[in-house]
DNA sequence: TTGTAAGCGTTATCAG
DNA sequence: CTGATAACGCTTACAA
């Protein structure tokens, strides 16, 4: 592997000028021929890491997520590598698979690792393991006034699915929602859920469970047979579209008829990949503009590293995405 | 942020010692005592880059997809990431959303950032790029001898789509596949689905077209009024699970049904989380097992590269995986 | 067992 | 505009 040296040397220029090459600083039209040249012949490659380690930026950011192999999460890597990458910042990919001590071992290697920055969508109380000095943004969940936060805007989607099932006909609502040990912002979705059914007199019912996956389904179960199979709801908000499906499996083996006996909305939107159709009727979080927001507000943090003690907080609108599990508006 | 001297002056003992104590070669209890106090007290946390600058080695390696908004990649690169984090291996992510200009520059790219090798999933020419002192295994792609390869075992895979198309019923049978300009390994499942038809003495046509997307699908759409709804063809073998999707909503919108009418095999089962149930029947390919194959195989070589030029060549079996689209067998 | 010091490939300061 | 040289934080002979 040739080093500057050996292009200087061929070159023959100095070292210097052959980084003040490479760092766009002027050089006489000369030498810099030269050096292209003798770049050219030895294919000279940069050595990141030596650079790294003089000016303390790497351009490298850690993404830290629960699974890639889940499609929401998939579609939000795809694109906030794709934002970075307009920042010529490499993604280094962890996935916690929801064990805290998986995210506080990534956390600690990114320091480890010099990262410029960190990108997570965690469900662990991690406040205390991020650095003061570490850029870092936390989506989908919001846990202390010092990180920058995005999330979609839980809130008005949970209150627009409610709305949505109303205006397509249902007249009992039900909100599934499996919770999380740690709070997370998707209980600002049962919270809009639960405003604009007392703000309408809407009758309604809940079925939440912070326990395990186990627990949440039997409860689930437990729930349809009283209230579903007895049509005192006919219509449903689930939390997430992956609870959404499970849901009308449920329903299907039942032989209950959706959307005609009860109307489901879902939460997320996810596509598997951008031609897929949608099936469920959902609430669709712009995941692109949560990448784009996301790595902005990095950015800037790691650009202005001086006043990293402002913090930013950002909700991004969702909308609802029509699909086969609600009826059409009459 | 401390260094190891700022260690090592806390703790009264040398740089040397420190290092040392962090790469476990032996060292008097006392000094390993007051060397692990001193890191305590100071928060220190080794420097990856300074240790990859000298040792030249840096424990990452990158991975070039297509895209991981896609099932079947993302759940490649869980596989992947999980194996690489057994060695301590970080993982960069790009996507090259098959252009071939971002694949060659990623390889550039992964080569000045001195990763310690590539896996790649690539659909161009790469081969004159990818160095030959730089680890790299091509993943279901074979492009040249001088790669690492691993892949399903495409023409075993196709033999087995269509031996199962016979089994549950069908008599005619149909291959719909998409091409590449360039060659990858997929054809293989075609030489698999023509090599039983003649054996066997199956009637068969096959829709194959290698342009773009477009042009791709006006040739199914085609393919499916000459063929499929003059019922000269009830089975179709699809070469990838998403051509399969896109002929299923075709045949729904013309109320044909499937597997009454025309059973459908399609080839990936990638399941977009691993609760999904499966509809579509297909040729399961061992995504996890590709994933450990190819990360034992850059591994190997990495830590062999004294003898980089024997490359190894996986092809790991793949299994049918029953489902909605064909018909219980009698 | 421990300390010393050279060197990995850059950048940046400072003279020229 | 260019060259020399001291860092950056670590590893590794080699010496003690």
């Amino acid at each position: 592997m040739p080093t500057m040296k050996d292009v200087a040397k061929l070159a023959e220029v100095s070292v210097g000028s052959v980084s003040k090459y490479f760092n766009g600083i002027a050089l006489k039209e000369k030498t810099k021929l030269a050096i292209e040249k003798a770049v050219k012949e030895l294919n000279y490659e940069p050595n990141i890491y030596a650079k790294g380690l003089k000016i303390n930026r790497t351009n490298t950011v850690v993404l830290i997520i629960p699974s890639i192999w889940n499609p929401f999460f998939s579609e939000l890597t795809f694109h906030i590598e794709k934002e970075l990458r307009k920042h010529e910042i490499k993604l280094i990919l962890y996935n916690s698979e929801n064990s805290i001590e998986n995210e506080i071992q990534f956390i600690t290697m990114s320091r480890q690792n010099k990262v410029d920055g960190i990108i997570a969508v965690t469900y662990s109380n991690i406040d205390k393991y991020i650095s003061e000095s570490l850029p870092f943004v936390s989506i989908d969940r919001f846990f202390s006034h010092k990180t920058n936060f995005v999330s979609s805007d839980n809130y008005s989607g949970g209150r627009l699915a409610t709305e949505m099932l109303i205006k397509h006909g249902s007249k009992n609502l039900a909100y599934i929602g499996h919770g999380s040990k740690y709070s997370n912002d998707t209980i600002s979705r049962l919270n809009g859920f639960k405003d604009y059914c007392s703000e309408h007199n809407i009758f309604n019912q809940i079925c939440y469970n912070a326990g395990t996956r186990e627990e949440f389904e039997t409860e689930v179960d437990n729930f349809i047979k009283k209230f579903i199979i007895t049509k005192k709801i006919d219509g449903i908000f689930s939390s997430t579209d992956a609870h959404a499906f499970y849901i009308l499996e449920k329903l299907e083996n039942l032989n209950i008829s959706v959307p005609e006996d009860v109307q489901i909305i879902g939460f997320d939107g996810a596509k598997s990949s951008k031609r897929e159709k949608n099936y469920l009727s959902t609430i669709r979080q712009d995941i692109e503009e949560i990448a784009v927001q996301s790595v902005k507000i990095l950015v800037d943090t790691i650009e202005n590293k001086e006043n990293m003690e402002n913090k930013t907080n950002v909700k991004i609108p969702v909308t609802f995405l029509s699909g086969k599990t609600t009826k059409p508006i009459l």
